[in-house]
RNA sequence: GGCCCGUUGGUCAAGGGGUCUAAGACACCGGCCUUUCACGCCGGUAACAGGGGUUCGAAUCCCCUACGGGUCACCA
């Protein structure tokens, strides 16, 4: 059913209202649990969170769902936060930068879940279930063993007080449990789905409040949704069944819900959900093999949503302007490394040579090919490189792969068909010719480099071919690669030097 | 297995019943440019999962099947 243009459906009129009368404030949030570093399908849905309230002059808000206690991390937030900052995914309100509806982490909101989770106790909507993990284990056990869902039998559903002092005379720990009204349809309306229907028949009680007292997820989204006063609520399907639950819990609490987009999955290239077997998942792992924020920013923008026009590259002012809930699609989008390099290899052939030079000397550090200090002559060699090789990369890393080119000065032909162009009977000629050109050169400036080459074929009235082949050979050992005019600047008259009588001396008949 | 979602070329995707002999991008192939390769430019191959309906007419609406995915925690 293509819902999303259904005009008639009472909610789509409403959610249009607000997207673009702006009748109300729009006000979304990325909620990551910091149990590991920023994921690229996170980023994904942190964008189109971030473009649709900078869409509409709305506020991003970032809060840390850090309720469970084993997994969660200082470190992991720290990562989450840089790697959204890398991005240009900046958040107008939440961690770190504080707002009305703060605090922003929710271990620092306990007592603000207490209120509702009392409300809830005390209407009878809630209860208390003291029965141990292993019960239940075991019960599921049962369940499935016998082919039905497992579910919460509801054990504790209708305890009487004496049973529930034996239970805690056991120093058993009970944990609250939503009470999940039966034979109800609960209809979660989406932006992206449509309407969607679930029985609560196939949901059990869930658990609300452990049995440390800290709320489940669940819990804690619906009552910061809520308090936060968030209006659309973007993020990824495998939170599509949890909606359920969540709507059930607007209801009992008579809370306004917001409006729900959940935004199909990234796939790996087996058509299975993106995970580390397909390689990186990590906003930082693309940081740190040489990707541009704005490539992950354009490539993760296209995943899933589309433009109007036919323009493929957008700037994030340009996703700004362009995005609209109603462009994103359903149907799940596997994760296209090719064209992911092909945008990153973009980016970094429009970029300036000074930031490439910036982005590149890290990974010649780390290589070995540079040194921790970084001199103005160094620098310069480097940019000499990037501006020979810039429009090779797709990523900046694969900087590393053209450096021996410039350092090893024992050049040795790639192949046989390389040594061979080597032995052509006009080779030493034209090596010696180019030599004595460029010692008596002024400068070994690119353009100037160009005219001597050029002059060669002419004085020696030899097809190009003949001249720049074996120059190219000699100097680099390769049958392809960067411009020489590009080349020879940066290795410089003495290895230029070194180079040709390496190979005079073992190549040449 | 139950529930939920999805299915247009290898991949991302446009598509709101006739204008679809189905856009664009990546990849691939060919040509031009460059006396290399790359970049750039031009061109090409390649798709509506299958079956039933509805309709004068279906990629588009409905149903079924198949396939793929998600979810069924005191994780989020």
């Amino acid at each position: 059913m293509n819902v999303r243009r259904d005009y008639s459906n009472i909610f789509y009129k409403n959610f249009l209202r607000e997207e673009y009368c702006m009748s109300q404030e729009i006000r979304v949030r990325f909620a990551p649990s910091p149990t590991g570093p920023l994921h690229i399908g996170g980023a994904r849905s942190a964008l189109f969170n971030y473009l649709l309230a900078k869409k509409n002059n709305g506020k991003m808000l970032l809060r840390i769902e850090d309720t469970d206690r084993e997994r969660s991390s200082s470190e992991s937030e720290e990562n989450i936060k840089d790697s959204l900052k890398w991005l240009g995914i900046n958040w107008d309100e939440g961690v770190d930068v504080g707002g009305e509806y703060g605090p922003y982490r929710q271990m620092e909101r306990l007592d603000i879940y207490k209120k509702y989770i009392d409300k809830l106790l005390s209407e009878g909507k809630a209860y208390k279930c003291y029965c141990t993990e292993e019960e239940l284990e075991k019960q599921r056990e049962e369940q499935r063993a016998r082919g039905e869902t497992p579910r919460y039998a509801g054990c504790c559903r209708d305890l009487t007080p004496d049973q529930e002092e034996k239970f805690q005379a056991q120093g058993r720990r009970p944990v609250i449990r939503f009470r999940v009204p039966g034979g109800e349809i609960i209809r979660v309306d989406d932006a992206v789905r449509g309407k969607v229907n679930f029985e609560s028949d196939g949901i059990g009680d869930f658990v609300i409040v452990k049995s440390d007292g800290i709320p489940t997820y669940n819990f804690a989204v619906v009552v910061d949704d809520h308090e936060m006063k968030i209006t659309h609520v973007i993020r990824g399907e495998e939170h599509l069944t949890n909606t359920a639950r969540q709507v059930l819990l607007y209801e009992a609490l008579e809370l306004s819900q917001p409006t729900f987009a959940h935004v199909s999955l990234i796939l790996g290239k087996d058509r299975s959900k993106m995970s580390k077997r397909h390689g990186h998942t990590s906003v930082v792992q693309y940081r740190i093999n040489g990707f541009l924020p704005e490539a992950i920013v354009n490539f993760l923008a296209l995943l899933g949503w589309s433009p109007e026009g036919e323009e493929e590259i957008f700037t994030l002012d340009e996703l700004i302007k362009q995005f609209s809930l109603d462009r994103v699609v359903k149907s799940p989008a596997v994760f296209d490394m090719e064209k992911l390099k092909w945008i990153n290899g973009y980016y970094i052939r429009n970029s300036s040579i000074e930031r490439i030079v910036e982005l590149a000397i890290p990974f010649l550090q780390e290589a070995g090919y540079l040194d921790e200090n970084v001199d103005e002559e160094k620098r310069q060699w480097v940019s000499m490189i990037v501006a020979a090789v810039r429009n090779r990369l797709s990523t900046v890393r694969e900087i590393v792969d053209y450096m021996e080119l410039f350092i090893n000065d024992e050049i040795k032909p790639e192949s046989e068909k390389a040594l061979k162009e080597l032995q052509g009977e006009q080779v030493s000629q034209v090596l010696e010719t180019l030599l004595s050109k460029l010692q008596e050169a002024e400068d070994l400036e690119p353009e100037n480099v160009k005219k001597i080459l050029k002059s060669i074929t002419k004085e020696l009235k030899l097809g190009g071919r003949k001249v720049f082949m074996p120059i190219r050979i000699a100097l680099t050992g390769q049958m392809s690669g960067p411009e020489m005019h590009d080349v020879i600047p940066v290795l410089g008259i003495e290895k230029v030097e070194k180079r040709i009588s390496y190979v005079k001396e073992n190549f040449l008949q």
